[in-house]
RNA sequence: GGGCGAAUAGCGCAGUUGGUUCAGAGCAUCUGCCUUACAAGCAGAGGGUCGGGGGUUCGAAUCCCUCUUCGCCCACCA
């Protein structure tokens, strides 16, 4: 292979994935080996691929590829969600860029350009996965809308809703104004919003002048008192005609159409004149009733609030419980209706502003507050949603929550990080019932039937059958007395579609048909999948429902540990968006960075649940150390082996001593991958790689310039660059493959993908790994010296241990690394010689001409000061009675210890210091 | 309003049941090097009262209380 300075990405990436596909070494099928399932959380099946999805995808990879090298049959399920909301709502975008309007179509002929657009877009994200090197087996790509996952759809409608789970209802809902469809509670984010508190003249239906209901005590109205919410007596509005009005405190005046009665608390003192009154409201004129609640904040406003049953959650169930009319007045678009009267087809909030103004030109607004509030808004289309009362589809969701709480609780299925167990509890214990169909035509129908001939009858109470298709649908509709002669035809499908969570939901069992086939060999192989990796933003969404829908259809849980990863943002810490413009496209960095190098700066700063601040440096990095991987090879390829030469035994020492390293830290690295903290696998691999191996090891066993290597090391040096592509691979794919095929020949279709890591970690010699810190200290101290004292590697230095030399047995490395002509131990140090410890060893460099007596001098005593102060202060703990009773005998040992060596150091500090001063 | 989490070096973080070098690694910074694998590099160095205060203990980054500041999730005060 070449072996240019500078590592390519661009050449090998792609080389070795078609040598992957080519290969199918991605495909699984169940065999005897322990399964390892991962399904792909699907994106937009026509979206394009962001850095959050690099995230998501490259914690995948690794995790799938580290389960293949440990002999597992690794099976990674990609696909893509019909995402129906986003999708049709990109359909309409490019029909109106045609000048096409949604009304304007057939269903049939919407589907149409919706399957178009899903086939020229659809699949571009799943090509983007390839580029970052994601080892998914292509030929099991599913979508939620193909026949097979349609099928599960709609069968487990059904089966739910012959269970009494699934219900139809009037019910206020989230409506999405600008999409017109329901949205389930999830679908809705609120953001807080400065508006306005607008204070409205709701006059009293009455003669002026009028004062029944007023207290002796508290007739008078202090103008100061008008709008405190706190006071204790009665507050009597009257205007200079002596006519008499209550103020109702409202945000959304616009709704006043829709007003049916003004609510007061029974407790209120400021309000009690109003008991049993009417009052007329403002511009509509309409006459409603006082009634009376505990449910109005006393404190809250004026305490009167105004009640408008059809466009506010808490008003709708206050109308029920009153039997309350519930006007309507907005259209699905949140026009004016017709109901309203006034303001007929203006948009809501022109309407708002308009209204305001009328007020007071009306002399009927009070006055106007700034107010903080929250508004709720559309997660798909961003436009605030409107709480509507419409007919909706709905999951009773106690059961649900019922068998979905338990199993995380008691981590059968395991959380990472646990802190969101919390989050999971928490919603489940206050579920509410899922609203699960959409005013859509993209996603799947519903498969209920409407009977027809139902005259007279209400929409809600429209009799309909539920079955998987049409015919069957009509063989039940036919049972109905009445309807025995009843065609297919003549029924009528809902023209609604599900919630796209409805398909998610079953996903990690409909991947693998369990749903249509129960019991099939796939399902029972691959059921329960290994882990789960998404982000925590759809916990509720997703990962929740898929915990039910496991338990509910499979009996056992989806999936058995679930990875929270965290979000991405830019190094300000702002979430990533388009309209910031401040997300980076992924392709971009890969093709700048390499996909090794975008996923190991990805990997860098992620450990899990901990939102990540990304920043291109981190990508930089990555490709860094994949140059650093790049050159160590071709150093160890550039060698020539010399079959005459004898192993030195500097190099005997090295391969001992990395042997050791390589199977502890491979033990960390397995303990990381256990406990899924993988940004910690990546560093100690990091570590292993460019400190130990190339900075330690290889300078270790470098033969001298124009010499060749011993056939012995250069063996052990491949087999070592071996095993650490082996742990380096799940991480950079690309680079591993492409040089651990070039260590040696291999045959065909062979991979490094499938190459075991388990038996690297084992026992190892701590003993040795230690004495070799002791080394490398001893030649850091002497490259210390020559740094400071200018004197270059070329020049030979001679080494002197005071007393004792612990290390002499690696005299031979030390010396190859640090330049020493000799290593002696001695008693008698030389004159004018640059002292340096390691541990409690003295060593001492001699310098003759070079010395620099001051300097050194001041050195020393600056050491002795230190140490002086650190046994002074292990001493005083020793000293400390309690301490010496109650702390356990290793602990005071240590002390003991350390008392020892300071006094030993001192002492050898000491006389250095002495001998120099001569 | 309720709940959860966080605060450790300039930055983003690790620190497992309080006790061996526990005050850490990475990046950044500084110094010296184009040494024949790599300047996308090599060798070295500096840098933190572990958010403030109090407590428990022989001993606290670690446990308890409190305050401050941030972040996230949930919730029907219009």
């Amino acid at each position: 292979m070449e072996l240019a300075s500078k590592y390519n990405p661009a050449d090998v990436e792609a080389k070795w994935y078609q040598y992957w596909l080519d290969n199918k070494l991605f495909s699984s099928k169940p065999d005897g080996r322990e399964p390892y399932t991962i399904v792909i959380p699907p994106p937009n099946v026509t979206g394009v691929l962001h850095m959050g999805h690099v995230l998501n995808e490259t914690i995948q990879d690794i995790l799938v590829r580290r389960a293949r090298m440990e002999g597992k049959n690794a099976c990674w399920v990609p696909g893509t969600d019909h995402a129906s909301i986003a999708t049709e709502a990109k359909v309409i975008k490019r029909l109106a860029e045609q000048g096409i309007k949604k009304s304007d179509l057939t269903r049939e002929e919407f589907l149409k350009h919706a399957w178009a657009w899903t086939d020229e877009h659809g699949g571009i994200i799943l090509k983007q996965l390839r580029r970052l090197g994601c080892s998914c087996d292509w030929d099991r790509t599913s979508f939620t809308m193909d026949d097979t996952r349609s099928k599960s759809v709609i069968k487990v409608f059904c089966d739910l809703y012959d269970k009494g789970l699934i219900y139809r209802g009037l019910r206020m809902v989230n409506w999405d104004p600008e999409r017109q469809t329901a949205l389930s509670d999830e679908e809705v984010i609120y953001h807080d919003e400065h508006s306005h508190l607008f204070y409205l003249r709701y006059y009293v239906d009455e003669p002026a002048g009028s004062t029944d209901g007023e207290e002796p005590d508290a007739q008078v109205l202090r103008p100061e008192d008008a709008f405190d919410p706190t006071v204790k007596h009665q507050i009597i509005h009257r205007d200079e005609q002596g006519r008499r009005y209550a103020v109702v405190a409202t945000t959304r005046p616009e709704t006043i159409m829709g007003d049916i009665a003004v609510c007061i608390n029974p407790k209120d003192p400021k309000n009690t004149w109003l008991r049993g009154k009417r009052v007329i409201v403002p511009l509509v004129n309409r006459v409603v009733p006082i009634i009376e609640d505990r449910y109005v904040e006393i404190e809250f406003g004026t305490g009167c609030l105004k009640v408008t049953p059809a466009h506010d959650v808490n008003d709708y169930a206050l109308g029920q419980k009153y039997n309350l009319e519930a006007i309507d007045i907005f259209n699905p678009d949140a026009t004016i209706s017709d109901a309203a009267g006034i303001y007929v087809g203006m948009d809501r909030f022109d309407c708002r502003k308009q209204i305001v103004e009328d007020l007071g030109a009306a002399a009927l607004l009070e006055k106007v507050e700034d107010y903080d509030n929250k508004v709720g808004y559309s997660e798909r289309t961003n436009v605030p949603i409107e709480p509507r009362l419409s007919l909706q589809w709905f999951i009773h969701m106690q059961h649900f929550a019922d068998i979905a709480l338990p199993p995380v609780m008691n981590d059968d299925i395991r959380f990472f990080p646990p802190k969101y167990k919390n989050t999971y509890s928490n919603w489940l214990e206050n579920i509410k019932d899922w609203c699960i169909s959409r005013q859509l035509w993209w996603g799947h129908r519903i498969p209920a039937y409407f009977l027809p001939r139902q005259e007279g009858v209400k929409e809600e109470d429209r009799r309909y059958v539920v079955a998987e298709t049409r015919e069957q649908a009509a063989e039940k509709a036919r049972l109905i007395p009445g309807y025995e002669t009843l065609a297919d035809d003549e029924l009528i499908q809902d023209e609604g579609a599900l919630d796209t969570w409805f398909s998610s939901w079953l996903w990690p069992i409909s991947l693998f048909d369990g749903i249509g086939k129960p019991g099939n060999s796939e399902i029972s192989y691959y059921y329960p999948t290994s882990d789960l990796v998404t982000g925590p933003d759809i916990i509720f969404f997703w990962v929740a429902r898929m915990i039910m829908a496991g338990y509910e259809y499979m009996g056992d849980m989806p999936f058995k540990n679930v990875y929270f990863t965290g979000i991405v943002r830019d190094k300000l810490g702002r979430k990533m968006s388009k309209s910031l413009g401040n997300s980076p496209d992924p392709l971009d960095l890969i093709d700048t960075y390499g996909a090794d190098g975008v996923r190991m700066g990805m990997m860098l700063s992620a450990p899990a649940g901990n939102d990540i601040l990304f920043d291109e440096s981190l990508c930089e990095q990555g490709r860094n150390f994949n140059n650093k991987i790049w050159n160590a090879f071709r150093l160890v390829k550039g060698w020539t082996v010399d079959e005459e030469a004898a192993q030195p035994e500097a190099s005997a020492t090295a391969i001992r001593w990395f042997g050791e390293k390589l199977t502890k830290t491979a033990a960390e690295i397995e303990d990381h991958f256990r406990k899924y903290r993988i940004s910690d696998a990546l560093m100690s691999i990091y570590n292993l790689f460019w400190d130990e191996f190339s900075a330690w090891y290889l300078e270790m066993v470098k033969p001298a310039f124009g010499k060749g290597i011993d056939a012995a090391t250069y063996k052990a040096t491949l087999h070592f660059f071996d095993m650490l592509l082996r742990l380096l691979h799940p991480f950079m794919p690309f680079i591993t493959e492409a040089l651990w095929q070039a260590i040696e020949e291999r045959k065909p279709g062979e991979s490094i993908m499938f190459q075991p890591v388990k038996d690297l970690a084992g026992d190892y010699d701590a003993q040795l790994i230690s004495d070799f810190d002791a080394v490398k200290g001893i030649i850091a101290g002497v490259r210390t010296i020559r740094l400071q004292k200018n004197i270059a590697q070329k020049e030979p230095l001679t080494l002197e241990a005071i007393g004792t030399h612990p290390a002499a047995a690696y005299d031979a490395v030390i010396a190859k690394m640090a330049n020493l002509s000799s290593i002696t131990v001695t008693n008698e140090k030389s004159p004018a010689a640059v002292n340096f410890m390691v541990g409690t060893t003295e060593y001492t460099v001699p310098l003759g001409g070079l010395m620099d007596v001051e300097a050194e001098l001041k050195k020393l005593t600056d050491e002795l000061a230190y140490t002086e102060g650190f046994l002074q202060s292990v001493m005083k703990k020793l000293g400390n009675a309690n301490f010496v009773a109650h702390a356990p005998e290793a602990v005071v040992a240590n002390e003991r210890k350390k008392q020892a060596d300071a006094e030993s150091k001192i002492a050898s500090l000491k006389a250095a210091i002495e001998s120099l001063s001569k």
